[in-house]
Formats: C-alpha cells, structure tokens, sequence
DNA sequence: TCCGCGCTACCACGATCAGGGGATGTTTGC
DNA sequence: GCAAACATCCCCTGATCGTGGTAGCGCGGA
C-alpha cells in the first residue's frame, strides 16, 4: 500500500487531503505536518512513497523539501499541489524532481486519480501548468529549426493591432477605462472589450502581467 | 461555440469522436476525415476553433497536419489522440505546436473535459506523456532562474527595499494579495501595505503604472 | 459577394484593488 | 536614547477590474 507524506502548511487544506486519502483503503497517510522543516524530517523519518507537498510554506522552500525527496528516496513520487501556476514555480519544482503539479482548485476525483497516476508511473499535470510547459518546450525548441522558408508566416507569434497597443499604453500609465475611453473617444464598454482580446492575446490575466509581457515582448515603448 | 475538425483514419475512432461531440451541445464538429491531405484541405475550408488529429495517418504525418494548422490558424487548438506515447512522437508533436496529447485509451469523460481545457487555454495530457515531457526537462538541466529564492543583492537606485522590489516583481506576475503573501509566507494585509508604500514611492496609481515604471527604472528583471 | 476581423457598444456579476485609517516590533544611524 | 525607515498585521469602504455574454458596422480578402 503506498505510504503517502502530506506537507501543507494550510491547515483546512491539510485536513482535507488527509480526510481524502484516508478515507480511501488505498492509501496510508504515514505523517501530516504544516512545515517544510517537518517534512524534510518526515522523509528521512518514514520514507514513504508518495510526497504532496505545497509550494508556500512558511519555513523552508517546497522545492528544497522536493528536492530532499528526490535526492534521498529514488522511489518517492513527488507531486506539488499548488495555487501557483507560474512558469518559475512549476519550473523549480520540475527541476527539483517533482512527478506531478496539481492547482488547488483540482476536484476531489482528480486529486486521487492523479496520486494512482503518480503510482503508475504517470505525471499527472493541470491542463494550465501543462500549456505552460509546452511553451517553453516550444519556444526552445525553434532555434532548431532554421528561417529557411518561412516568407509567408506574417503571424508575428503575438500580434495586437493599433488600437490594442494603444490602450495597453495607456494602461500602463496607469489609466482607468474611463479616462482612457475619454481620450480615445470611445466608451468605455470599448475599452474593455480591447482590454479582454489583449489579455487573450497575451495569456495574461491582470494590468500588471500584461504591461510586464508586453514590455517583455518589445511591444511597448518605455520611452 | 467551438468547430471541431477531427482527422482520424480507423473508423471506428473516428466515428467514436464525431458521435461524442456532436452529443454534446457545447461542440460543433465541422469535419470529420479519415487522410491528413483531407485535413489539410479542411483547415484551410472550414477554419476550426479545434483540431483533433490522430498521429498515424496513412499519407501525410498528423504531424504534418498540426504544423499546417498552427502555422495558418493561430487561435486553432491543436490535441494529437494517438496510440503512441513515445519521446519521438510527443516532442514532434509538441514542436509542431499540438497543445494537447491524449493517449487512445482515455475515458469519455476526460477525453470531453479534455476538449473544454484546451479550450480554456489549458493542455491536457495523459499522465504517461507527461511524464516522459517532465523527464526531458529535468535532463536537460534547466537553467531555471527561480525567484524562489535568492531575490537579495542589487543596489537599489530608486529607493525601493527589497521587499518591495520583490512584490513589485510578484504583482507584473500577475499575483493577487493573496496568493504573493502566501508566496512570500506573509500576511496578505502586509502585502497591501507594501503596495501602499510603493505607489507612494513611484508615484503611481495602479499596477499597470507601477509595472511600467518599474520597468522604466530598471528595477524589474524582464528575463 | 460573402466571410472574417477589427472596432464599436452595452449589460451584469463577483472578485479584486486602491487607499484611508491604526497598531506593534525590529533594525539602523545619529 | 531616539528618530527614521522598514516590516509586520488588521480594520474599513467604495471604486475598479476581469470576464462572461450579445450585437451592429465597415472594410478587405477569398
């Protein structure tokens, strides 16, 4: 039966999974602590099978107790359950040797299905930690292939029109939909409409990630 | 409502696929063919939303077919539904720009909610690629830059402290209050009042400025 | 000629933010 | 010793945003 070593600092998420894997007979839950201290401990300790483990614990890193983990017990799956799903997390926790990367917001069946997918010798990801790791797969993956023909790809791999350029400088000097609407001359149901196919565009979700992509991206003078 | 074009060349799964979609209302499915030159035609004739391809066709790659599709439909979702789960084939798939892989053997269910997170933007994968894409990572030695951990060191030329700095650099992320005082294992209150702190100190009013300042001032690595 | 896309416009909802208070403790330098 | 800056935590409120819809207009390419 696989010995399964729960790190969550929350303790209602700690609750919950500990009520969910014990409930199942298929598991056992050889310890469930709130620091990464006491993981690190717990995995020398019990040595189980199965690590989750959260990112955000108060104390030491959920990369260095993953990273533990993998290190001292070559059989220990390492699966993250996260609310983050940036690409430096859920790099680091690939890089340390974690096996799987669940979000929190994961529903109950998926959650045990993932950890017998872990079992088996599977990965199991969410499907938007996944697309990130796609693209970076993809994105390192094109100086491989030479601009020998490609004369007719006039899809710059993200292209906002004039209007979208527009309002995303706007809004990174700090602009609300109705001021920018204003000098503009559009309403400002208009602006969000532009503001909603920008962030599309750009996989973003929020102001500050869209300015910091764009800025990145070379889409934006900074002048 | 989103147009499927299915290229599959057994039959029996093709008709397994069409049926499935066109029981579900959310779907609309614009093509269902058994050849990748059908294919072909058929992205260029009916532009889908989502492209299900089938790996082994008998002329042209299903490869072939994803390259097409992402190189001349760049909102187009592209899932391989393949019997193969090999490096080859994955990676192929994946560089063409396939955003989903999904092995023969997945259930109904998953293979539907498989559809709905490609759409949201997500890439569902089964757990057995995953983990093959998540050993290629770890190989290769990733020179991850994980603002983890250290975020110390470099002078700060505008007077922002190092938390600041550092939460400044969450929040072009796209972080919420929560989830940086999670991040930096702090209250979410206390976020707020750094973010306080730092629009006083730019000058700024939202966190599209802060960003685009931050950035301006070189006080944001855009790595 | 018709389709697609950019641009326009509007509604509604819950989530999130901006900014105003006030409080305690630590480090640092004068 | 004490001020000043920093970091931590909490309260509050109204304003704003994010995101799902729907829909009409005009223009250029297929």
């Amino acid at each position: 039966m696989p010995r399964v070593l729960i790190v969550e600092d929350d303790p209602a998420f700690r609750a919950r999974y500990t009520a969910m894997l014990a409930n199942d007979a298929s598991f056992e839950v050889v310890a469930s602590v709130g620091t990464g201290g006491e993981g690190l401990a717990m995995l020398d300790l019990r040595k189980p099978d199965v690590l989750l483990v959260d990112l955000g614990l108060p104390d030491v890193s959920g990369i260095e107790v993953i990273r533990h983990a993998s290190q001292t017990l070559p059989t220990c799956e390492c699966m993250v359950v996260s609310v983050f799903g940036d690409e430096e997390h859920v790099l680091a926790s690939i890089e340390a040797g974690a096996a799987g990367y669940l979000l929190k917001d994961a529903s109950e069946e998926s959650f045990l299905s993932g950890i017998r997918e872990l079992i088996n010798g599977g990965s199991p990801i969410s499907p938007i930690i996944a697309r990130r790791l796609l693209k970076r797969f993809q994105t390192q993956a094109v100086p491989a292939t030479s601009a020998v023909e490609n004369l007719d790809d006039e899809t710059s791999s993200v292209a906002l029109s004039d209007r979208e350029r527009e309002i995303l400088h706007l809004a990174s000097k700090g602009f609300n939909y109705p001021e920018m609407g204003k000098l503009m001359s559009i309403s400002p149901h208009t602006v969000t409409s532009h503001v909603k196919k920008i962030y599309r565009k750009l996989a973003v979700h929020s102001r500050g990630e869209a300015v910091f992509e764009a800025n990145r991206m070379g889409l934006i003078r900074t002048l």
